[in-house]
DNA sequence: ATGACTGCAAAGACTTTGCATCTTT
DNA sequence: AAAGATGCAAAGTCTTTGCAGTCAT
């Protein structure tokens, strides 16, 4: 068992470290978090990793900010508040995406509609004292 | 006056182009729709023409999807249906977003709300038939 | 002349991928 | 042995940028 954990000490630690922030993390932000625990761990390795979480459904992706996806261990929908100046996205957990839009959403793209993400951008208040 | 309007042609040209389609089209889709027009155009200047609109707020970004950001000329806030199959990007009138969460947003966030985007992702139609 | 727009190509940033290595079964 | 996971570095995409040339005022 011990050596179980071994060969997925780091993927699990991915996985955890994405599910345990609520920073709506990069893969560069990830890779520099676990480099202390794991300072031989390869960026391709986390890349790998949570292309693979994203397929699973362990993970969601909350889309691209500044040119770097960002993921979400939070896999229920959700709002998000994105912040263009610093990049920011913080969680609204206030606010609820109303349920009878995703119904509506799957009759009128005559599609399946398996997530919605529902974003406000703007400028957060310490940015805007800059 | 003629001699201006050459200046702007091909600016007046992207504009025109991501405002005349509903296909919320990326750089290299623009570049290719008006090579025909302006077999010189460079892609360069077209990247240019998309960050400048969106500074103005002529255009908005819809967010990236498989890795290239999409455009709309339709800058009213509106629902979108993204497939990712084919990775087509779908306006969907007929579902609007409550008006009452904007100003929750900016509420809950502290920060300043410019633009909120709701969209629904999973398999078109068509591409479910593949 | 001065400022603006563009083509071109180089540079940059982020992500993916191939191959060798090491681990687990 | 066979399958899986990872490091490393190369390759791939998309986007940005510097420079020189052209156009408008």
């Amino acid at each position: 068992m011990e050596q179980k954990t071994k060969h997925f000490r780091k993927r699990n630690a991915i996985l955890s470290c994405v599910r345990g922030t609520d920073t709506h993390p990069g893969a560069e932000w990830i890779h520099g978090q676990l480099k202390p625990a794991f300072p031989d761990l390869s960026l391709g390795t986390v890349y790998r990793n949570l292309s693979l979480f994203k397929d699973q459904g362990l993970i969601v992706s909350v889309g691209t900010v500044g040119g770097v996806e960002r993921f979400d261990g939070n896999t229920a929908p959700h709002v998000h508040y994105i912040c263009t100046g610093c990049g920011r996205v913080v969680d609204l957990p206030g606010i609820s995406i109303p349920e009878e839009l995703s119904a509506a959403a799957a009759r009128d793209s005559g599609g399946q509609v398996t997530s919605c993400c529902l974003s406000f951008t703007g400028i957060c208040g310490q940015c805007a004292e800059n």
